[in-house]
DNA sequence: GTGGTCTAGACCACT
DNA sequence: GTGGTCTAGACCACG
């Protein structure tokens, strides 16, 4: 699971996380049936209090779309269909328009995105690889 | 002004203000010069009370967005950017990896981004240029 | 912390809690890490309230003075300046604008400042070092 | 008369304006009996509306520090004593002070501010030549 | 009438 | 218990 969380957003961190499950799930990245990491583990990799993730999974319950099974952990119950691909491409273009947004008013031109959305892309590359090498838990 | 805001999305209401403001101003709704509505007017517009407009505001100061001229009201500013090029780019990197996370989820890949990053640019010079053409009122 | 508000002064009481938390970095009575009291501590210790405490405190966080973390408190930052070289100088040299009027307004000429300039400069460096040399507590 | 105001100090017009007289007069520059701007005279050099320079005004009279003769102007009541040498440099020492706790956290060091000190000196002897230049009125 | 400051007090997110 | 957001409403500085 890959899950980002922006401490200086403004935005709870509670709800970022249950987001972006949403999305996974959305995308087809999780699908029904599959567990979630144990709130411990995403506490200690998030580095964030587990009430926190604890909030965050007694919500997406809340909604059904988990399930907690005691003893066993947190699943993803049966999954709505996945989206379709104009409208994966258009939760990414939103967000792609915010960065273009503060680009225009921090004056970086064009170009200048460009090449910071190669840096980023090397640099998620490498964390990601780095996350699969390290031993699974 | 077309401001909406979403009383439920848990993002801080002044904040979804700020970034509404600085959307139209980049997408050329909103030009240099340009005087936002009043704290009190806007304030009743959203039926929000009208310190959370002025925090809004005086948010957009600070990151010199908009220049307010006491007794007269907030008008969108011409300054160039104060911060040094690293803390811009720092900011934009930051979106860039909130929709880079996104794409992840989403299971598109680099090349998928880097054609819906070519496709938002070509669509906010447009949004831009469209209304530098139209008449001004 | 000793902070002192002069309420009659007119100048806004965030202000004077902002520029004496800056001074007393500055001058090394709060060092890098350190916390800040608590909002509501300072608060009822200056008799105000505790929003304008906060107020002081979120204009600290957004100049990177002190960065907080939510459910800690907050603390005086290490980070390194994000403003470009020249709003930099023109911050500093607004303030040495206001002594040079003060100057001219008591009639003390340019080598008059020059070498009080000296003299508090070798002032502030050594109240820096007495501070690092005492036993830390 | 040279006043300067800070428009973003947040200290208000008026009383920036009260404060310096007031040093004016302590520092000799200003004699008892000596005629102040009318008004809109300097409400024009500052470029700052009238009532606020009322406002100043009518709070000098209130403190007894000038007169005000109908259809004549404001004049410097009897002054204090002018400050001690020690005094004066007293006052500029405090604000210089403060130009070095701020230059303290944008990490400027004692030979920039002495570079921008030279730098504001000569600015400001460019402007008083101007004004001395100027017809006085 | 414009925005800015301050108080008072509620509720929320996070540790 | 920590800081953050929002409401409500008073008073001030400025044009």
């Amino acid at each position: 699971m890959y899950i980002r969380l922006d401490q200086s957003s403004g935005s709870p961190l509670y709800l970022q996380i249950v987001d972006q499950v949403k999305t996974m799930i959305a995308g087809g990245a999780l699908r029904a049936g599959d567990r979630l990491p144990t709130v411990r583990e995403l506490a200690s990799e998030l580095v964030v209090n587990p009430n926190t993730i604890a909030h965050a999974y007694q919500q997406l319950e809340r909604e059904r779309v988990v399930e907690t099974r005691r003893g066993l952990g947190s699943f993803v119950s049966a999954a709505e269909p996945v989206l379709s691909l104009s409208a994966r491409r258009d939760r990414v273009a939103a967000l792609l328009d915010r960065a273009l947004v503060e680009a225009h008013h921090v004056d970086l031109d064009a170009d200048e995105v460009r090449m910071l959305l190669e840096e980023r892309l090397l640099e998620m590359a490498n964390a990601e690889q780095s996350i699969e090498l390290a031993p699974s838990k």
